[in-house]
DNA sequence: AAGTCGGGGTA
DNA sequence: TACCCAGACTT
């Protein structure tokens, strides 16, 4: 909370305040800064469409910013609504999605498209209930939706907003590695009532942690809510919880080697002879598993030979 | 609650 | 190198 405040705002109830109250000054002066620092993203645009917020936040589950920009981009100018998305090839799509990374986003983007097209007559459904109910949608892309595509009031949650108020509220480096109950009802208590502010707040407070609050070097000289943070307050303390935090190992493991056989089949004009699939990589146990994944999470499709000598081979699904 | 799932840019 | 990135889903 903010004690120490230097700037109080007489005219702004604490944050924490009770329903229909203005927001409090650690909310008031996020959106204040946004007004001036909000990045120009093509998903922000006037002429911005609930399905382009929709494919922008499935593009942003775990992948930065600067390399869903241009995808977007692409993606959009091809498959303008979800009824596009959902009669293309998936071949086409997989494609498309290049190197986003974890294709399986892919798929179930596009089958969220065919369950937009079949449940809600194309349209993106704007209640958070309906959303969630949609493939590749959690809790967090389905707030995100709410709030960025309508306007509405959500509770936004992401990894920017958990560090945000990890800091500033708890006094703490970073969250916990994974939220808890009281974390989200805290967040909770700090969205505000009116549905156009809520929306801002949760563009907002996610800007803060993306440009200013960031995990590595936070840049808390620009900080607008630096004299309210507990974590500056305390001193900066380190991660209580970096024990508990383990790295995702990444040479030589599963996702490696699926992702050179995706890469491999993206760039295939046709089918791909087994042989050439196995060239990929040397233990042959390991690939033979990883392509047996790959067919069970529907990114790949094996074609018999066409006689009795001739090789199996593979290729992206329609 | 813990594992799985890509790929690349950065300190 | 190790870490981080507008998470979702399964077990």
């Amino acid at each position: 909370m903010l004690l120490d405040d230097p700037h109080p705002a007489p005219d702004r109830a604490p944050d924490r305040a009770p329903a229909g109250a203005p927001p409090g000054p650690l909310v008031g002066r996020v959106l204040d800064w946004f007004d001036v620092h909000a990045r120009d993203l093509p998903w922000r645009a006037p002429d911005r469409t609930p399905w382009g917020v929709l494919v922008s936040e499935v593009m942003l589950q775990q992948t930065p910013v600067v390399r869903v920009v241009p995808a977007w981009h692409a993606w959009m100018a091809r498959w303008p609504e979800p009824v596009d998305l959902a009669d293309a090839s998936t071949a086409d799509v997989l494609r498309a999605w290049d190197r986003l990374g974890y294709p399986r986003r892919a798929l179930r983007l596009q089958a969220c498209a065919q369950a937009v097209v079949d449940r809600h007559g194309g349209r993106v459904p704007g209640t958070e209930d309906e959303l969630l109910a949609l493939p590749g949608v959690g809790a967090y892309t389905a707030a995100a939706v709410v709030a960025f595509a309508f306007g509405g009031r959500s509770v936004v949650l992401d990894t920017n907003v958990r560090r945000v108020l990890a800091r500033a509220v708890d006094g703490e480096a970073l969250p916990s590695p994974t939220p808890t109950v009281a974390e989200r009802a805290r967040a909770e208590a700090l969205v505000p009532q009116d549905p156009a502010t809520a929306a801002r707040w949760a563009a907002a407070s996610m800007e803060l942690g993306a440009l200013v609050c960031t995990a590595r070097s936070p840049r808390c000289e620009e900080c607008p809510v630096l004299e309210a943070c507990a974590w500056q307050r305390a001193g900066r303390p380190d991660d209580r919880h970096a024990a508990r935090r383990r790295s995702q190992p990444w040479a030589g493991t599963d996702r490696q080697v699926r992702g050179r056989v995706m890469a491999l089949l993206r760039e295939a004009l046709g089918p791909v002879p087994s042989e050439a699939v196995e060239a990929v990589w040397p233990q042959a146990g390991q690939l033979s598993r990883c392509v047996d994944g790959l067919i069970a999470d529907g990114l790949l499709v094996r074609v018999p030979g066409a006689g009795p000598d001739e090789p199996v081979s593979y290729v992206l699904p329609d």
